[in-house]
RNA sequence: CGAGCGGGCUGCGCGGCCGCGGCGCGUGAUUUCACGCGAUGAGGAAAGUCCGGGCAUCACAGGGCAGGACGCCUGAUAACGUCAGGUGAAGGCGACUUCAAGGAAAGUGCAACAGAAAUAGACCGCAGCGAGUUUUCGCUGUAAGGAUGGAAAGGCGAGGUAAGAGCUCACCGACGGGACGGUAACGCCCCGUGCCAUGUAAACCCCGUCCGAUGCAAGUUUGGGCUCUGUUCAUAUGGGCUGCCCGUCCGAGCAGAGCCGUGAAUAACGCUUGAGCCCGUCGGUGACGGCGGGUGUAGAUAAAUGACCGCGCUCGACAGAACCCGGCUUAUAGGCCCGUCUCGGAUC
RNA sequence: GGCCUUGUGGUCAAGCGGUUAAGACGGCGCCCUCUCACGGCGCAAUCCCGGGUUCGAUUCCCGGCAAGGUCA
């Protein structure tokens, strides 16, 4: 496992009280800065019944796993998706890298390789 | 051929690649951990938490009251409010389905409105007698008919009568007794009683059977030790075991400050072999039980099954274990199978 | 995961089995006033949903659905 997953409350708290704020069509992402990376997903009960909602964590966990790997300063990440009807991979990796884009969070050297490769063809 | 009835099964499949949970083995480290390989990893309802158990703690699970649940009979079972077979009632042409199906002369309550009257009586009637020229009025008898209502003191027909009435009789119903069949619920037959009294017990209640309480956040073990201060209660005027009483057990509990220590809503156990599942055979109408053989593979804790590609088809419903079982209830796209099953039509 | 509670106009809510389903705040319409406010009159309810008991259910019973509380 290259990265950890939050899990303890006080952890919640702190990124949740010094944390900054990103947001795009599909999510929205709570980010700190932490000696790794570490990623945790919020899904409470208003998402729908529990297949919905490990559905929906699912989804976001694959997507972050994907882009793990070229985060640049190590960062705690809270993941905090819309409500919506459907929920897609395609459009969590897409909004995740969008976001990690604005906010410079990517490494430099991959920087140029991923935005040449991943983002583009998808949109 | 069409329309049904009853019962049962299944719940997308195959391959490639990246990734996740715990398990086993190996290597490096030898406390945590990392890597590789291997097999394995959600359901028929895992759901609702509506019942019943196991298990754990409360001294040993004890007594009484209160409270709650159930309620035709016989059986099955660890147990049940479940299941099987039967009885009765209601519905359907029928296969079949549905039913919280004891007691209303132990007692109490309630029955709005309407109606004369709701458990008691006479509004219109019908008939007799009296008054009156007539219309009509008064008294008495009556409950067949009308009207009201969910319900009006058995139903219907005949006799009877001033008019009527179980007043009398036949049949049906009700109640009581007896014989027979059945383990029983009950069925059936015979005899007797003119009939003694509405409904409601998913109103209180009575009778019978059963239930101690709390629930895996139960509970057990480790880590956190030393010093000081305050406070509560101390042999019952406290606390625990239950809502109350009896009975019984306990000597400590809580808060704050300082030092060391710190993962502390934590870690480990409980945690998965259990009334297990499958096959055969025997007993039983059946639920189920006996015997023999085989199989044994989810155990997470911010909480594991996903992403991408290819192929096939009917293009995939409801839906995710959290201590474990037996049921019930609710949700559910489709697909398949069975029956000396039922009804209707056509042909032979 | 366990154990509980509550669903009545838009909101907060009363309600002995028989009611025209009380009230209060708010909304809409009309009256009052030169106008507004105050005041007066009126209107608006699938009693959360589906069965059952009963002559009759918002009320009693059963099963769903939704919302909320609580635990070492």
């Amino acid at each position: 496992m290259q990265y950890l997953r939050l899990k303890k409350k006080k952890d919640f708290l702190k990124v949740l009280k010094a944390g900054k704020r990103a947001h795009c069509r599909s999510l929205s992402v709570i980010y700190f800065p932490s000696d790794a990376v570490k990623m945790a997903v919020c899904v409470g009960k208003k998402y729908g019944k529990s297949v919905k909602r490990n559905r929906i964590k699912r989804l976001l966990r694959e997507a972050f796993r994907s882009v793990q790997g070229s985060v640049s300063p190590a960062c705690s990440f809270l993941l905090i998706p819309k409500e919506a009807e459907e929920y897609s991979y395609a459009a969590f990796r897409r909004d995740i890298l969008c976001i990690l884009n604005k906010e410079k969070l990517l490494e430099d050297k991959g920087n140029a390789a991923h935005k040449g490769k991943c983002p583009l063809p998808k949109a």
